[in-house]
Formats: structure tokens, C-alpha cells, sequence
DNA sequence: TTTATATATACCTTGACACGTATATGTCCA
DNA sequence: TGGACATATACGTGTCAAGGTATATATAAA
């Protein structure tokens, strides 16, 4: 369990993260809003926190568990080599991603209605 | 290996990926770049192609392979809700990645000079 | 101090996947 | 047509990580 990359190839791992990005939770509140069971959260809190991505404080009995920047933007870092490339692929994302709304229906199928999506970032640095 | 994360947990698959970010390759020519043995590396092609990660197209006994962009921009997506989490974060990023650099000794032990890093880009847009 | 609550850890089992070796498939060239 | 070259796949093996169940630790509350 050494990079990055494995710490979120687990879905359960990064659906804590994705809850943690709004506020500080307790590992009770983990389990409860994820529906798994508590070892599974301390489990994975604890893999977490010994990668970085998370660091907690003690409040009574609880343990509040909150998101730390470093090692998502690790992998921010590690992207950024691609980005250059797909910037002449812009289209290409579109499509993608509207398929993927396709397969995700979100409410009611209405009137396909075409998707406004912000613009990605193209990054024009130079890298090595 | 369903999701995009645990494709890119292999460190292997992302050599080849990064190897491809400059050009197209055959297999024969990753494999000498990054010394595997040819079975990893059809293998790895073979799990990166079926995710959408690279295509390739015949070239007499070559296969040319080239990265398709889809795959890493929806993990660029995901990343994208932490962004504004971390934006409040820069100066621990610069630390953070500072500390890398010493840690990965790249020519000679200087005097410390200010590493010049780009500013890492900050996303406002809106998200869930 | 006992009991309840909150969290962490130990142990076991299972399954997935990465690797090595061998071989199959396919294309070029003599 | 028969090898040489390039790539893919089949099979057996070992490792490792995730889950489940049980239990340990620690703090609060009665």
C-alpha cells in the first residue's frame, strides 16, 4: 500500500473522501451516512491517515477525521503531464462525459436538453 | 478492474501510460524502454486498452500504441471536488512538495536555494 | 465501579491480480 | 515454404489486501 494511486483505487476509501471534503466527520458519522460497518471505516481511516489523506483529533470519545491537501494534490501533480496532451482532445471529453450522463441518469428523462458543462482547464505549463 | 483508480494503481501501467504521453510506441520499444518482459507489458496494453486508457492501430507484425485521453479526465474530474477544498491550502502544498524535492536528491547537494515552482492552478467553478 | 458508547485492532478466510514460463497467432523475408 | 520477428494468450503460482467476526481499549454516564 505504498502510492497514492492504490489508497484511492479503494471505493470505500474514496467515498470517505468525497464525504470528508465538506466538513469533519466522526467515524460514527462515517458509518452511519456510508451504511458500512465500523471496522471497515477504522480500517480504512487508518490507511488514510498513514498515506496523509486524512489526519483526526480527539474529541471525547469520538475521533474527528478531516481531509489533508498533500497527497490528492500528489496526484493532481502526477496528471498535470497528461493535461498538455489531451488539450487537442476537447471535444473528444465531451462526448465522453455526456455519454456518461447517459448511463447516470440523474432525474427524469426529459427532453434531451444539451448539457452545459464548464471548460475544462487546459494547463500550458511546460513539463519535463 | 472496473474503475479508472484501479487501473492506474499498477505502477507498470502507469510507466507505459507516461511513456506514451510523448508519442505513439510499438510494444517492442516500451518494452526495451522500460525493461519488462514482453508478456507484461501486451498484458498491461491489454487491461489499459479494454479501460480506454490507449488505442493502437496495425502496423505489418507492430501494434502502434497511442493514449486516449477520456479515462484521465475523468479522473481529473473527480480530483476536481477536492480543488476548492484544497485551495485554502497552497502554502502546505509548496511545503509539502518541497519536502519531496529533498527527499529525491536530484544533482548536487547546493546551497538551498528557493525552488521556483509554477502556481499550481485554482479552480473556482461551482461543484456539487 | 459498573455499564454504555465510541473506536481500534487481531485473526482468519477469500479472492483478485501480477508475474513467469511456455506457447499460440500472425506477418515479413529469403 | 520455412524460418525470423512481433505480439498475444494460457496456465500455474504466490502475494496481498479487503471483509467478517470477535475482542480490546478508552472515555462518558449512571
Amino acid at each position: 500500500m505504498e502510492s497514492v494511486f492504490e489508497i484511492i483505487a479503494e471505493p470505500n476509501r474514496r467515498a470517505i473522501l468525497s464525504l470528508l471534503v465538506s466538513s469533519q466527520q466522526s467515524v460514527g458519522e462515517i458509518e452511519r451516512q456510508l451504511r458500512m460497518p465500523q471496522p471497515t471505516v477504522s480500517k480504512h481511516l487508518r490507511v488514510l491517515r498513514e498515506a496523509g489523506f486524512v489526519e483526526s483529533t480527539v474529541d471525547a470519545q469520538r475521533r474527528l477525521y478531516r481531509l489533508k491537501p498533500e497527497p490528492l494534490q500528489e496526484l493532481d501533480a502526477w496528471l498535470a503531464q497528461f493535461r498538455r496532451f489531451w488539450s487537442g482532445h476537447l471535444d473528444a471529453l465531451e462526448r465522453h462525459l455526456d455519454q456518461m450522463d447517459q448511463l447516470t441518469p440523474t432525474k427524469k428523462k426529459t427532453t434531451k436538453k444539451k448539457t452545459t458543462r464548464p471548460k475544462p482547464i487546459v494547463i500550458k505549463e511546460k513539463l519535463k
